[in-house]
DNA sequence: ACGCAAGGTATACACTCGTCTACCGGCACA
DNA sequence: TGTGCCGGTAGACGAGTGTATACCTTGCGT
């Protein structure tokens, strides 16, 4: 521990700068924040730690630690939305698109087909990305009312994205795009339990998927019936107003 | 600083022991979380000196700081269980019991009288225990595995009971106790949700109380729907099975 | 060729924290 | 009359923390 003659391997020569400090920073943030499980309780000397630097290189390139917070939620944040767009983009979600549509069974047939295909994409991603989403969401009901907010401006996001699908995707009879967006959120909020158990029970996964699957066409159908009075009203069933 | 001759306020006599020192821990704990807004970031010593008492008081009566987590959540997990229950026994609460029915529509209205009824309820109780639905619900994705797993199980709990109020009060066509819990479950779980936004947005709340039961009414429509296809296949409709 | 800012480092200081050991007053109860 | 235990206190130790000051490279612009 006593100084040794020469060392100072710091100005080294390093070849490689892959990561550069700031990413370095955030990265170690991230990995301890999902292990340690909190932002709040990271310590600025932590951090560097892991990073491998010193302490004061923090404030190089944050002031606060709600500074280096934000930065993450930014960029995980365009790294999520962008990875559920481009992965509805595939084939596979295409796959049911349709015209027009006025039998609200057939409908259904293809929101089922949407949900499983939904709830695999979005479950899949959470899998992928572990790590971002277990202190996401922490954040969510977190300490910093910044990052709480923004992590709620993210969901609803996400809600719009997925009411743009829907509307465009399949046609519910009678169900106005107020009521869609409704839905997407109560969906996009349900989705985060989901995804909890998902991760936190591998065991179930496969049952796990299924619940969510069918949570969704429950509610599908809950606003088809809703919203259709006219076409159930045939099978002699009265609904009370909503 | 230095050694005054005699004190020793220690050993006063204290007539008032209204709070008995493991009580007055958990009162400034919670106070603290709702304002410092973490229990995880709570220190021992924090505590205690909020609470007027030695550090060391805390290990005569919590060894772990998760221990005294715990311990109030039993307390108030217990206070809001018996809570609901008892204002579950209401008049209001019992206007609609009723012995058998075969038609849906009947029951229908007796669930939208009690999802109305129970919505209320929560939301009441949430505002008159802010601090501590605040502090419960960071815990439930929170740091600690232990106060995750109390948190998760108390929420099951309430729906659980949740479970035999409705089995008890309204019959749905064809809707197994399975299913049920299952959609109790998910009521529970988007109440919190409901519940942050009716704490966090004064100005919406009856907007949320409203939206609160639309979701509530949209699961049992489709419940019904789901479960007795035999009914709606008058109507013409065919679901695909769930 | 010089300067200078950016990124990184080393050392130091004042604090707070959790925990350990030891001491003390009341109360129950045998 | 003693003798424990329970709840509370005091002080000290070692470790970890945030921050301040100062020094050292490297690269770039002029």
């Amino acid at each position: 521990m006593a100084d040794n003659s020469e060392k100072k391997k710091s100005p080294a020569k390093l070849p490689e700068r892959p990561t550069s400090g700031r990413q370095k920073l955030m990265e170690s943030a991230l990995a301890l924040a999902a292990s340690t499980r909190s932002l709040a309780t990271l310590g600025l000397r932590e951090v560097a730690r892991h990073a491998g630097l010193n302490p004061n290189t923090f404030y190089r390139h944050f002031k606060d630690f709600d500074d280096l917070g934000v930065a993450m939620l930014k960029e995980l944040g365009t790294e999520l939305r962008t990875g559920l767009r481009e992965r509805r983009m595939r084939p596979a979600a295409k796959g049911f698109r349709l015209s027009d549509l006025s039998n609200p069974a057939e409908g259904l047939a293809q929101a089922q087909a949407l949900a499983r295909e939904s709830v695999g994409l979005v479950l899949d991603f959470v899998k992928d990305h572990r790590e971002a989403y277990i202190v996401g969401i922490r954040e969510l009901h977190g300490t910093s009312p910044v990052m709480r907010k923004a992590m709620q401006q993210m969901l609803e996001d996400i809600a719009k994205d997925m009411t743009e699908d829907l509307l465009g995707v399949l046609k519910l009879p009678a169900v106005t795009p107020e009521e869609m967006i409704e839905v997407a959120r109560v969906i996009v909020r349900q989705m985060v339990f989901f995804s909890m158990d998902y991760l936190d029970q591998p065991a179930r996964q496969q049952e796990i998927k299924r619940e969510a699957e069918r949570f969704i066409l429950l509610l599908f159908w809950g606003a088809i019936a809703a919203r259709a009075p006219a076409l159930l009203a045939q099978s002699g069933l009265k609904f009370p107003a909503i």
